[in-house]
Order: structure tokens, then sequence, then C-alpha cells
RNA sequence: GGGGGGUUUCCCGAGCGGUCAAAGGGGUCAGACUGUAAAUCUGAUGGCAAUGCCUUCGCAGGUUCGAAUCCUGCACCCCCCA
């Protein structure tokens, strides 16, 4: 992960031409002072859920693009304020997780983080835990030395806290009501430690930041800067990265590089050249060719293609890249039978398996609707048969048209595989070891 | 305390004592079209050894040849009057 570059490259133009900034707090002086040295910044990742999903990757990138122009990075894991929940964004209140799930999940976040950021060159990141310095304060002075310096009516305002209230249902515990505190604390703790000035986050943490640049305010620091970058959402409003199958993370072991690959190929057309600025680092050329391509010939999606391999590459690496291609291939309709058992594995890493005994393919053969709903396929043989006779199921890619086919050893893709599907794109493997 | 209304298949919601596995919508699944999209259109949508059989209409009983539909009791929900 170079980072060549000095910080003279004008990072605020860069960040403005991606469409990455959402709001700044000084954004007549924020040009120049960036412009002028090599900065310190941080940005903060609460240990929510034991990885970094794509909601992180917005936050991420900008650090990247800060650190490759020349200023250094800190990233905050939030080993304090995961444990109290920030309000932000939330319409409900949080549950709390366990010290245990929290320190689980602090592990797993952390060693995510140094994937994405350079930690060895001169303005190398560096990686924090926030309740390191956290848990030396105890509860009056913590309430006497920062706890004054926030006006309830100031807080009262904050967009976050604002909506929550409103919603007459909702309300808000007090220990919420305080995350503010520990954020904005953190951010004054870092300029004390490290020298850092300036504090990005997504739009959400607008509220949270602000907190923290007025406490440094009153507490006599130098002035501190903020700057919030755009929440990814769909077209539809829906937040990025998430499907009805639930999140889409960026380790490998919870998301495959399959289905990464795939959620990024998915994505709107509206939405993907957005994706192509905030999420990669393609050149400039690069990203206005594809915008061009898209108006004139949206069907080829070679927009949607170049942001999955960038991005599946960028996460995973040019193995899980080729691996995610490779399974693409043979999911959308490839020949299967030319296959071996471990090719098979592999491409359908994903797909839900039933092992089954050998013996059912001897004598009569398997009956093609038990097969399905031993698959998982169907949840009853009703819905195995009903899925058959619409023409929607298939046998290593080939439909099958009749409900009272059986399958033996002749319907195996491999040695010991058969590949079934109902749909376009619902697989399952049956195993026969 | 008094009076009234409700509880239906994944969700909403219609259901005359038989022709009710139960209208309609949503969702979901599949098909066509397509760009592995969106929109649209079509079909399906309790289970099973399937021209039939079994289980479902808050719960438990009862009336009846026959009940989601009528009666009794119970539970939960809502509204109105005090």
């Amino acid at each position: 992960m170079a980072t060549g570059r000095s910080y003279d490259m004008d990072i605020c133009e860069e960040l403005d031409w991606r469409a990455s900034v959402q709001q700044t707090t000084d954004p007549d002086h924020l040009p120049q002072w960036l412009a002028a040295a090599s900065r310190t910044l941080y940005a903060g990742f609460d240990p929510t859920s034991d990885g970094l999903h794509v909601g992180n990757f917005v936050a991420l990138m900008m650090l990247r693009r800060f650190q490759k122009a020349g200023h250094r990075p800190i990233v905050l894991a939030g080993g304090a304020t995961g444990m109290i929940g920030d309000p932000s964004g939330k319409n409900q209140e949080r549950t709390l997780l366990s010290p245990e799930i929290i320190d689980h999940n602090l592990q797993s976040i952390s060693g995510e983080l140094q994937q994405f950021l350079d930690f060895e060159s001169s303005n190398g990141a560096i990686l924090v835990n926030n309740y390191d310095w956290m848990k030396r304060w105890d509860y009056l002075s913590f309430l006497r030395d920062i706890g004054k310096h926030f006006p309830v009516n100031v807080m009262l305002a904050k967009e976050s806290v604002k909506t929550r209230l409103e919603q007459t249902d909702a309300g808000m515990s007090y220990t919420e009501f305080s995350y503010m505190l520990l954020q904005a604390y953190d951010f004054v703790h870092l300029h004390k430690e490290f020298g850092c000035e300036l504090q990005v986050g997504g739009s959400d943490q607008w509220g949270n930041i602000t907190a923290g640049i007025e406490l440094g305010r009153r507490l006599g620091t130098s002035p501190l800067y903020g700057i919030t970058c755009p929440l990814l959402t769909r077209s539809d409003g829906a937040k990025m990265g998430k499907t009805e199958q639930g999140t889409i993370w960026l380790s490998p072991q919870k998301t495959s590089p399959y289905a990464f690959y795939q959620y990024w190929y998915n994505v709107d057309d509206d939405v993907v050249g957005r994706c192509l600025r905030l999420l990669t680092e393609m050149e400039r050329e690069d990203i206005l060719a594809l915008d061009e391509d898209r108006q004139v010939d949206p069907g080829s999606r070679n927009s949607q293609r170049r942001l999955a391999e960038t991005i599946t590459e960028f996460v995973h690496g040019k193995d899980g890249l080729s691996k995610a291609c490779r399974a693409s291939e043979v999911l959308f309709g490839a020949e299967v039978s030319a296959l071996s058992d471990q090719e098979l594995a592999e491409i359908f890493s994903d797909v839900p398996s039933e092992t089954v005994d050998r013996g059912e393919l001897s004598g009569d053969g398997l009956d093609i609707l038990e097969a399905f709903c031993r698959a998982g396929l169907a949840k009853s043989k009703s819905e195995a048969r009903r899925c058959i006779s619409q023409g929607g199921a298939y046998v290593n890619n080939h439909r099958v048209e009749d409900v009272e086919a059986r399958l033996s050893t002749n319907d195996l893709a491999s040695e010991s595989v058969m590949v079934l599907r109902s749909g376009k794109k619902r697989y399952a493997l049956l195993m026969f070891p």
C-alpha cells in the first residue's frame, strides 16, 4: 500500500470530485489548512458487530485518501463507546452488548482495519482503542472535568437526539444520551496525545464530531475540524450494504468473495457512479469513461463489472477476485458436468449443501421431489412438484420437466456431487460420498 | 361497574349452516421479457402414497346428517358510557 504522494495534493478538491463530502466544519479554511502541512486525522469504528461491513467502507476509504495525500490517519476502535451504543441514526434504544462480545468484536475489527491502511511509512496509521483512556476516568471526575462543558440545551438540539425524542414512543436513556460526551472526549484526547486535529465520519456522525470540536474549544485546544461523508444509499433510499439475506461484510468468512462481487455487480445504474467515486481509487478519466459508456449502452454494465472487480480485488485480493469471477461464470449458466468434486466445492462454496447416502441413487434412484426437499430448495414435496411443473427446477443446470423423475449416479455432476437449482439463482448441492 | 365490537391460512382482510383449503390485496416462489437490473405481464401459494385423503379459521365443549359460519364457557384485544 504505497503512499508516495505528498500532502500538497489537493485532497479537498479530490474529495469533492468524488462526492465524498457531505459537510465540513470550516469550508473556507479547510483546504488551505490541509494543504499547508501533514495533518493527523481520525475516524472511529465501534465494535457493534464482529466485523466491518460495507457501511464502514466509506470512512475507511476516506482515511486512505488522506493518507495517500500525506496525512496521518488514526483508526479508533471504540472499546469504550461500543459499551454505550451510539444513538445516532437509530430510532430505538440499543440493547447493550456484553463486555465479552464487545471484546471479541474488538479483536475482529481491529484486525480488519489494519488491512486497509499503511501502518509502516512515515505517516503510518495508528490504531487506538478508546477504552485505554476512558477506563482511567472515574465517574465524578468525568462529570466535573468533561460533563461540565456540555450544555444540555445544545445536546438536545442535536439531530440524533432530537429525532429520537420527537418520536414519542422511542425515548432515549441517559446512557445513550451520554454517548456524545465520550466521542467528544476521544477527539480532544487524540488531539492531546497525537496532535489529531480532524475527524471524519459518516454524515450521521456530524453531531458527535461537532460536539468534540466544541469541547476542544472550551478546553482551549487549537481549532479542530470535521468532515462528514454522505451515507451510501440505494435509489430506493435503503442503506447500501444490506440485503434481504443480511449485511455485506468485508471478511471473506462472513461474506464470500463471490457474494461480495455479486453485490456490487448488481448495483443500480443510478448509484453505480457514486460507488465508483466514493469506494474506489480508480482514476478520474476511467470513471468518466464509464459514465459515458453507461449513457450509451447501459446494458453492457461495464460500470458494475469494473466496480465489482475493483472492490473485490481491493478487499479480497487477486485470488478472491478470480474465485468470485469463476463462480459467477458457472453459477450463471455454464456447463457444470465437466468439473471435478474439488472444483465444484470451490465454486459453490456459498451454496448450502446436504449429504445423502449414496445408496439412495442405486436401484430405482432418488425421487426428484425428495431430492429438492433434502437440498432445502423446497419446504414440501408439493412445493417441489410445483417448482418442477412450472419449469423452475434444474439438475446440473439442465431443466427438469418430469415430476416423476428419479436421480441415479448418471445425474452426478462430478464424482459425487449433484448441483440442484430452483429458479435462476437458488442453488444447492447434494453430496453422495 | 354497564354496553358494544373483535380474534380467519406468512401479513392485511372478505366470508350466506353445506358447492370453503376459504374472495381480494400484500408478500413470497416460479415463468416470460430483460442487462444476473428496474418496470411489466403470466402462473402458483396448507400437507400427502393426489381425479382422492388428511389438517387448518383464538381455546374448550355443544347443537346439527353437516359448522370458519349457530349456542355455551374461557382467554386475549379494542371502543363507548360511568
